[in-house]
RNA sequence: GCCGGGAUGAUGGAAAGGCAGACAUGACGGACUUAAAAUCCGUUGGUCCUUACAGACCGUGCGGGUUCAAAUCCCGCUCCCGGCACCA
């Protein structure tokens, strides 16, 4: 039989299309099977098109998906697009399109690709966060929310870019300026909708116990979400009715506390206006600390700012003395109460403050020298200057003085979190409505469930306004409404929902994308739920991967899913980098385009470089040379069709070889070493060349253990050399692990811990068998003559030590 | 500052206390070719020794330690990458 080059492109096209019309991977309505859900994360369809990291997580969960198949599983591997978002809101100011024209040249361009590349999703389960009927659910959940409690308003401040004359997302604000223009970026207080995440921020904390992440994944979570304990403390404030709570985590310090800082934003400060003699002064702080971006708040931390409250005076409440109450930005409002206890003998920052203003400094706990810098390694020490807790142990007087607070009604034990709620509102046009109506009567009304989804209405401009209001406040005939619970007049909120809500539940509507009359069935949802494999970037760890967990389980809580944990499994890959070692982009003109790539290697060769470049979980630079040597692989495999013989079975010279690649690949997909796995597909291959044939058996089974990674040559090889059916119908190879195991194993002979020679044994020898075999041997043995043998290390199949003096 | 991760040939990397450098890339040599490419075969950590076969010593960021045996475990550093950062 003649046998004609390897013509990847060709044969890519051929399979692919074969796959499409058959619907080979579209997942069964048989629920009898075993279900297998794999997730990557849906991308952004931006406008640059797909980039070469994003392979590298499809191609790794496409093989595992491929793999599961084989293993008769019913495998879900969905796929969709994340695109409401600023990239293509911005292009479309820029250009003047449309971003619904703008998102579909970019999905269609982002399909393209994916499909060149052979990834076997589910492409009939295809999502769009933008599309009206995808998005009716989001609003539907975000209005849940909003019945439960966990939806609210309130006056936060956010990035405002003063020349573009826009709310920036956080990560929009780049080394202290706007992303766009580089202007100058304020705070701004804005009327908001908030998500109350930290209802949830136990559960989010404690059922990380419960799933199956990569420990740095957990980690990350667990200091996002920053849970600390301590106390609540109320003091008194001197000559009123009022009192001033703090949070501490040392409340054994109390006793050392010797003033109060309260942020500048508190809103106390107001209230006492009155009585504050210096306010001209106050006010003026509290103006340029407005001023001030977060940036400029938390890196200029050189030197401590801060204003006394004149005329006010707090008292500690265990030593009754009355102290002077500051402000301060380094107190934030937005954690604990916004004021704090200083104690500043035994905590850095209040130490700074306290030398600035030449306040008082009282050591509470022995050891240090608080007059040269406070004492924080306080972890054994033992209380002084203290009343009743002289003498007793830190962590002892912790529990006493919290009792003691409490049986005195002045405090109480408390957890705070660093988790902030989520901050939902976008002033953009690019996002799914809010769909709520403001009524002067019935305050924030809810658009009635049967009316969703609201649509977001054409507009001329998608520009924001001058006073930053979406670009949907100008559109009078939009905004006015009549109110859904007494019919009077009513205004649509124009603000819209952030990009990560749509990524919040697109897990749940792939078990069921088609679904008009719910977000999804219990029962597709009772079959595929939770996600078996989720696999991305570290970059969503602390946003959208808490912020799904946080709606999964809210949408649990309410009855609505089957699972408290959306997904059971989560790993991450390594960044690519360019050849150039540095991070592949634009403007450092190192970007290599998969569309490149493909044209010249093929796709089959692109997927395997994608995984041989290196160890998944590390960054690692592009190779093109590297790609070559993976396309030379595919080259030497297709070419062992010159080798194979008629003969059925393992020969015996390649059949320990055999087992133990089985073994390998098989075991190495499952902990994502795929580097390694191909090396050992790629030794398989060596030894055929190096034997010069290959049986019938031999070449079937190899070609099941590279299809996960290779799938269009495969098949075509499958095909071409007439093995039954389709490769991807075939079941995965069985190994057995006694004949994985060479028989006759080669030992290296150590004297003193150092190499002297080689001896090939029985696996099974005992050790006098081995001692007689080395001893024999003289070039070790002269090792080891005319000395003493002290000790004699031997470990079965690995390795023998004589120890000599 | 705190929390992760990392450092191994010229390069990407392998090695879950047991022969460091699998598998690739590159380089060099050979075969084939009028020639080149492609392909195939071989060599390739360093130093020394040797006609050769062989052999010796050194070697996994740096300094110590544990062990018969350390890239791997422990202690103390350096540098690089990622995340967080006045969180009371």
């Amino acid at each position: 039989m003649e046998i004609p080059e390897y013509n990847p492109k060709e044969i890519e096209a051929k399979w692919q299309k074969i796959w499409e019309d058959e619907g080979t991977f579209e997942a069964s309505h048989d629920k009898s099977k075993p279900k297998y859900y794999a997730l990557i994360e849906f991308p952004y369809p931006s406008g640059e098109g797909l980039h070469v990291g994003h392979p590298r997580s499809y191609t790794a969960l496409d093989i595992i998906a491929r793999k599961r198949r084989l293993e008769g599983y019913n495998v879900l591997y969905p796929i969709g697009w994340d695109a409401f978002g600023l990239p293509t809101e911005n292009f479309a100011i820029q250009h003047k399109i449309h971003p619904k024209l703008v998102t579909k040249k970019n999905v269609a361009r982002f399909k393209e690709q994916l499909k060149s590349l052979g990834f076997s999703f589910n492409w009939s389960r295809e999502i769009n966060t933008t599309d009206p009927e995808y998005y009716r659910w989001t609003q539907w959940i975000f209005l849940k929310m909003f019945e439960k409690g966990l939806a609210y308003k309130a006056e936060i401040p956010i990035n405002w870019c003063v020349s573009c004359k826009i709310g920036l997302a956080n990560e929009e604000v780049v080394n202290g300026g706007c992303e766009r223009c580089g202007g100058e970026v304020v705070r701004k207080v804005k009327n908001q909708w908030l998500l109350k995440i930290t209802a949830y921020a136990e559960k989010l904390l404690n059922d990380l116990d419960t799933v199956d992440y990569i420990e740095k994944v957990k980690t990350q979570q667990r200091n996002w979400i920053g849970r600390s304990e301590g106390a609540e403390v109320d003091f008194p404030i001197a000559d009123t009715d009022h009192k001033v709570t703090v949070f501490t985590t040392r409340p054994d310090t109390l006793f050392g506390a010797t003033y109060m800082v309260f942020s500048p934003e508190h809103p106390l400060i107001d209230e006492w206006k009155d009585k504050i003699s210096n306010m001209d002064e106050v006010e003026e702080y509290r103006q340029q600390s407005m001023k001030k971006s977060d940036f400029e708040r938390t890196e200029l931390i050189k030197e401590k700012t801060g204003v006394e409250l004149k005329g006010v005076k707090a008292v500690n409440p265990v030593t009754n003395k009355k102290i002077s109450i500051w402000i301060s930005d380094y107190v934030l409002m937005s954690y604990g109460t916004g004021a704090i206890m200083s104690v500043p003998a035994h905590d850095e920052r209040d130490w700074e403050f306290a030398k600035k203003f030449d306040l008082p400094i009282v050591e509470v706990i022995k050891g240090g020298d608080v007059k040269k810098e406070a004492y924080t390694d306080v972890d054994d020490g033992i209380l002084v200057n203290s009343g009743f807790l002289n003498g007793r142990p830190m962590k002892e007087a912790m529990e006493a003085m919290i009792d003691w607070l409490e049986e005195k009604g002045l405090g109480r034990r408390k957890v705070n979190y660093k988790l902030r709620d989520w901050v939902f509102s976008r002033q953009h046009y690019w996002g799914e409505p809010i769909p709520l109506v403001h009524c002067e009567k019935c305050g924030w009304v809810p658009v009635p469930e049967e009316e969703l989804p609201v649509l977001l209405p054409d507009v001329e401009h998608y520009e924001p306004t001058d006073t930053g209001e979406s670009p949907l406040a100008k559109i009078k005939e939009w905004v006015n409404t009549t109110c859904p619970k007494c019919g009077g007049p009513g205004e649509r909120e124009t603000d819209t929902m952030p990009n990560w809500a749509g990524s919040s539940w697109y897990f749940i509507r792939y078990a069921d994308p088609h679904n008009d009359k719910e977000f999804a069935s219990r029962e597709e949802m009772d079959y595929w739920l939770p996600v078996d494999w989720y696999n991305g970037g570290m970059e969503h760890t602390t946003l959208h991967l808490l912020y799904s967990r946080f709606w999964h389980k809210f949408l649990y809580d309410c009855g609505l899913v089957p699972t408290s944990e959306p997904y059971q499994r989560r790993t991450s890959h390594g960044m690519i980098l360019g050849e150039n070692n540095e991070k592949m982009s634009k403007s450092r003109g190192n970007v290599i385009n998969p569309d490149d790539v493909v044209e010249e290697f093929g796709a089959d060769a692109f997927r395997l470089y994608e995984m041989f470049i290196g160890a998944f979980d590390q960054s690692t630079p592009w190779s093109q040379q590297g790609v070559r040597g993976c396309r030379r692989f595919l080259e030497r495999v297709w070419k062992l069709q010159e080798f194979l013989t008629d003969d059925e079975g393992y020969s015996p010279e390649l059949e320990g070889k055999m087992h133990q690649t089985a073994k390998k690949v098989s075991e190495d997909i499952e902990r994502m070493k795929f580097n390694t796995a191909v090396a050992a597909l790629m030794s398989l291959t060596n030894e055929f060349y190096a034997v010069g044939r290959v049986t019938r058996d031999e070449f079937k089974d190899f070609l099941i253990l590279l299809n996960p990674i290779a799938s269009h040559i495969t098949e075509e090889l499958w095909q071409r050399n007439g093995y039954e059916g389709m490769l991807n119908q075939q079941r995965w190879v069985v190994w057995d692990e006694d004949k994985a195991i060479e028989d006759v194993v080669e030992i290296p002979v150590q004297v003193n811990g150092r190499v002297r020679g080689t001896t090939t044994i029985p696996r099974e020898a005992s050790q006098e068998e081995v001692r007689i075999k080395i001893l024999e041997d003289e070039n070790i043995s002269a090792f080891i003559n005319g000395k003493n043998i002290v000790k004699e290390i031997f470990v079965p199949g690995k390795i023998y030590n004589f120890v000599v003096k």
